[in-house]
DNA sequence: AGCACA
């Protein structure tokens, strides 16, 4: 009843076709083996092997139907059959006029990474980390990540193709550090393709998907708890609570750091509202507020063990704490709230990098020692499997927000999305600062 | 030993 096709599936003299089709090949024959075959009769322009249930056809395209012809023709009368690794091979035209091809092997360049997190415990490499490890090549716009046959799965989304070539070329392959994973976790190893995505869409920022040029995209409701903080990390497990006031403790406090130096390196990430320090357990605290929980993640993410000063002077260790707005009493050089306005101007000079008092740390003969640009931060990177990239330095936003204390002018809002410039980010130390690195 | 892939 439906056998009346008018092209049947094959006929024993197919007419000819530039395609040839190839069957009884051995078990996985190799491209090249096909063309080595087809070569001597013209230009081999396409092919296509482990066909079929049993992987066993191929098919071998000619850029012009007469080398097919003259192939076919060749056969049809030698006492030598065609051969694979000495294996007979019977050739006929196919009943197609060309291969397609679906090899995205040569997949094309794009600013959007495709990346496959390999490890057993790879679902534990928290969004964060991601960030971290792939800034070291530039500003990283968006990350999505998502479960996949493949395994866990992120597309991260640089600005360009050049950014993420980079990353790609030094990170395909290469195992995420140790150090910047939980201890229990054991390797995870990255495999990156480009994808063809170009502009990513992230709708909240949450456990799963972050918008880096958006500091204002709403936090996914699911990613609040009744605290109305973020506190899902990105296996789903709690996690510190996050909130927009960092605890600051700094360990190996060579140098002063003042309530100025400590207002520098963190409006580097967003407007800083207040800042109180004390003295706990012999060391000196800090508690730096912003405005909003994601600028305060920002800055936790770059900082957190780095160090104020070069030579390891000053390491920042940062943790979210629980207050929402500190109550600053009164301004003076441990205490100070940046929103309220105060006779003088003192304010804003002293934000605009006025030296503390007594000489900064740059000044004097003790001055620390002068930035190394090219210095790896954090731990020495683990044997074997990681290169740090070379200009994986501190990880700073691409705009140093400052609040604008002149009459008549409220906080400096911080530049549109998507006006951050390419290419890797660069130390940009305010001047008369001291500059921070690892 | 007889025509793939999305």
């Amino acid at each position: 009843m439906a056998s009346v096709s008018s092209q049947p599936q094959f006929r024993y003299t197919q007419p000819p076709s530039k395609v040839l089709h190839l069957r009884n090949l051995p078990w996985e024959c190799t491209e090249e083996e096909l063309i080595e075959l087809g070569k001597p009769f013209g230009k081999v322009v396409n092919t296509k092997c482990n066909v079929g249930a049993n992987k066993n056809q191929a098919f071998i395209e000619f850029a012009d139907l007469n080398q097919a012809i003259a192939m076919i023709s060749y056969y049809a009368s030698s006492s030598e059959p065609a051969q694979i690794r000495g294996k007979t091979v019977y050739l006929q035209y196919s009943n197609r006029q060309e291969i397609v091809n679906n090899k995205t092997t040569a997949d094309t360049a794009g600013n959007v990474l495709l990346v496959t997190i390999e490890g057993d415990e790879a679902r534990q490499v928290s969004i964060e980390v991601l960030h971290l490890v792939f800034s070291a090549f530039g500003f990283v716009h968006k990350i999505t990540t998502f479960e996949k046959t493949a395994g866990f799965q992120a597309l991260i989304q640089f600005s360009d193709t050049e950014t993420a070539s980079s990353a790609k070329n030094a990170l395909d392959s290469r195992s995420i550090p140790r150090y910047l994973l939980p201890e229990h976790v054991g390797p995870c190893s990255l495999r990156i393709t480009y994808s063809a995505h170009t502009d990513l869409s992230v709708k909240f920022q949450s456990h799963r998907s972050r918008d880096y040029t958006n500091q204002y995209l709403p936090v996914a409701p699911s990613a609040i708890d009744a605290t109305g903080q973020l506190s899902v990390g990105v296996d789903g497990k709690k996690m510190e609570p996050e909130s927009n006031v960092l605890l600051a403790s700094i360990e190996n406090m060579q140098y002063a750091v003042t309530l100025d130096v400590l207002n520098t390196v963190f409006s580097a990430f967003g407007p800083v509202q207040k800042i109180a320090m004390f003295d706990k357990n012999g060391g000196l605290q800090a508690l730096i507020q912003y405005p909003d929980v994601q600028t305060a993640v920002v800055a936790k993410e770059a900082l957190e063990g780095h160090c104020i000063y070069d030579g390891g002077f000053c390491k920042l260790h940062l943790s979210y704490s629980r207050h929402v707005d500190l109550s600053i009493k009164v301004n003076n050089d441990r205490s100070r709230d940046y929103t309220v306005p105060i006779h003088g101007g003192m304010i804003q000079s002293s934000i605009l990098g006025q030296q503390p008092p007594g000489g900064g740390p740059m000044q004097g003969g003790n001055a620390p020692p002068p930035y190394n640009g090219g210095q790896y931060p954090g731990p020495p990177p683990p044997s074997g499997g990681w290169a740090p990239p070379q200009h994986m330095h501190m990880q700073m936003p691409m705009q140093n927000y400052q609040y604008n204390m002149q009459p008549g002018h409220g906080a400096t809002p911080p530049g549109p999305p998507g006006t951050m410039p390419p290419g890797p980010m660069h130390m940009q130390n305010p001047p008369g600062m001291p500059p921070y690195s690892q």
